[in-house]
DNA sequence: GTCTAAGGTGAGAGCGCTTCCATCGCAGGA
DNA sequence: TCCTGCGATGGAAGCGCTCTCACCTTAGAC
């Protein structure tokens, strides 16, 4: 199947450069690109890549760079989904997808992945506010774009949600509900995502003239952290909590039923995601959708505009979140 | 960060040759490889990738190709481990991962991955009885290794688990408890584990003597068909039900349950696979641990072995099984 | 009939590396 | 002292493709 563009051309009268033209999308007489078509039909001849590579200065294949640990990676679907997303847009442009996990540090998945070569462009979770890797990539010439964001990522491409605008809408959620004590469960130190949803949480809550004090616990974003989190939270008396994602909410649920306590009269709960499970729950979760999966899709996108077009600039996405309203929140027999 | 070896050259004061013989591990003196090496290091130059594929006929970049629909990918911890487990084993050797799901159809897929090229050698999935995209990875030229075999494919590497045996072991473990009336749910049709595991069933029957007439439903490795299966299975009566996968345990359970029923006392039940949740179950599932990270990893050691020596050949990799008793056949307070 | 323009095609110069082969210097044996 | 052999190094020939440039053909305008 691997053989030459100059066997091509010989099985098909033509010279090597027309051959290339065919494949390449230049300019051929139909009779003669027909000529050639068959010809590599007939022989299923493939052109070698690494030539193409080398002589093109381009691959075809885009790196996915998810530095997480297994088992967040594979019990999370947040990742699951996001690779779908992005292996879905990559397929649409026949394009190649290396994928780069945490198994080893941070600094050497990055020299690795420089070493290793062959990428046109790459993608990267950018979860941590800290995160040499993230540097390392921006840094090097590879054209780079972010899933999430650093504040100090201005000059970079990246697609993410606004995590602030969306905590302040679930906040506002809950207050319209007539919620006064309403607490947050933070996510993990250092997470862009918790940071930017406890901010959201307290802009709202001063803009309602509530006091936070108390009522932020810190959590990691496991369904342990938050069923503990809880159980602080009850013992000082809330109305709501609003769990910074899916899975502490869970937690959260299962402290809350063990004491008694029925959701949402006695207490009102909320998470963040809109994960599978969410909406399985008992009551089901009112939570914030992310859409995860075309978050992935979009980063390929920007992805393939920068490398159409390198002149553009950094492209800054932002995705639309969506409240979803359950009965976690508004009861199962509200209007 | 992208130089060329003649960069590198000029400042080490060494020819080009010299410095390839550093970087691919040649016969150079001790001084000129630290001069090139602290050149290398302080420049971070790399060499250019697609040349290097060019002229070697090696990229370091295997291809995964897992062609199934994206609900069951990320469902079934299956895959997630089995891309753990190869990805440990490539970073090992710090090559690269190029994936390919199951976003097209299997002709294209296939026609993709050789046209893209790239790759050293690939690791296919071969779950199904009957695939269009493993026959065409076979029929490449690209060293290939299946994880999951079918007869057919006595020529090709590949790594798998005996589910004959698996399942003989399991069906003994049942009978040894008194069970007489064992019912099998088994998994999809035209699957190389669906059919195996129902055969080893089958044998171990036959070989106690017993009839298994009324006894074999067909599901379909979801939670959901071995609900129903269940169902079908205990208007019938059965001591016990051995379903060819967790999942479908998991949902044999729900039903027997929503009729009253206990496990064990009533009615055995047993899984396959030993999933996660397996364990925390109620009560916990008896089931066969296939140690799917490390099937995982042995693909990645046989495709390695090959690259090293094409000259060695097929290479047959079958792994143990481990039959893990929990309370779903024993019962809590068994000895 | 001549001139121009434009589309189709082939020749050839790289792309940056690996690797074979030739060369060189030097140590040890005769 | 001269020769041999070996480890270290440089030179240069590709690897198979893309892409520029030049050439040729043909159609259309005058």
């Amino acid at each position: 199947m691997a053989g030459t563009l100059d066997e091509l051309a010989a099985m098909s009268g033509v010279s090597r450069a027309t051959v290339s033209r065919v494949i390449n999308g230049g300019s051929v007489s139909p009779a003669t690109r027909d000529r050639v078509l068959a010809v590599i039909e007939r022989t299923n001849l493939r052109p070698n890549a690494a030539a193409r590579t080398l002589a093109s200065g381009r691959s075809g294949v885009i790196g996915v760079v998810m530095h997480v640990a297994p088992p967040d990676l594979f019990c999370d679907p947040y990742f699951s989904q996001l690779l779908h997303g992005m292996s879905d847009a990559l397929s649409e442009r026949a394009a190649g997808m290396m994928l780069w996990l945490g198994n080893r540090s941070k600094e050497e998945t990055l020299s690795r992945i420089l070493w290793l070569g062959l990428l046109d462009g790459v993608i990267v979770t950018a979860d941590n506010l800290d995160d040499p890797l993230v540097d390392g990539l921006l840094a090097s010439e590879l054209p780079t774009v972010l899933v999430g964001h650093r504040r100090a990522d201005r000059s970079a491409s990246y697609v993410d949600v606004d995590h602030v605008h969306a905590a302040d809408v679930m906040t506002s959620h809950l207050l319209d509900l007539g919620n006064r004590r309403i607490a947050h469960v933070t996510g993990r130190r250092g997470t862009v995502a918790g940071e930017d949803r406890l901010t959201g949480y307290r802009r709202e809550m001063a803009r309602a003239g509530l006091p936070t004090d108390g009522l932020v616990v810190e959590g990691a974003f496991s369904r342990a952290s938050g069923a503990s989190a809880a159980a602080e939270l009850l013992d000082r008396g809330v109305d709501a909590i609003f769990c910074s994602n899916d899975a502490m909410a869970e937690g959260a649920l299962q402290t809350i039923r063990s004491r008694g306590l029925t959701v949402p009269e006695d207490v009102a709960l909320a998470g963040f995601d809109d994960l599978e499970f969410a909406a399985h729950l008992d009551p089901p979760l009112t939570t914030i959708r992310q859409g995860v999966h075309r978050q992935g899709e979009e980063a390929a996108h920007v992805l393939f505009e920068f490398l159409s077009d390198p002149g553009v600039g950094p492209r800054r996405v932002l995705l639309p979140t969506e409240l979803v309203v359950r009965a976690s929140t508004v009861g199962a027999g509200a209007p």
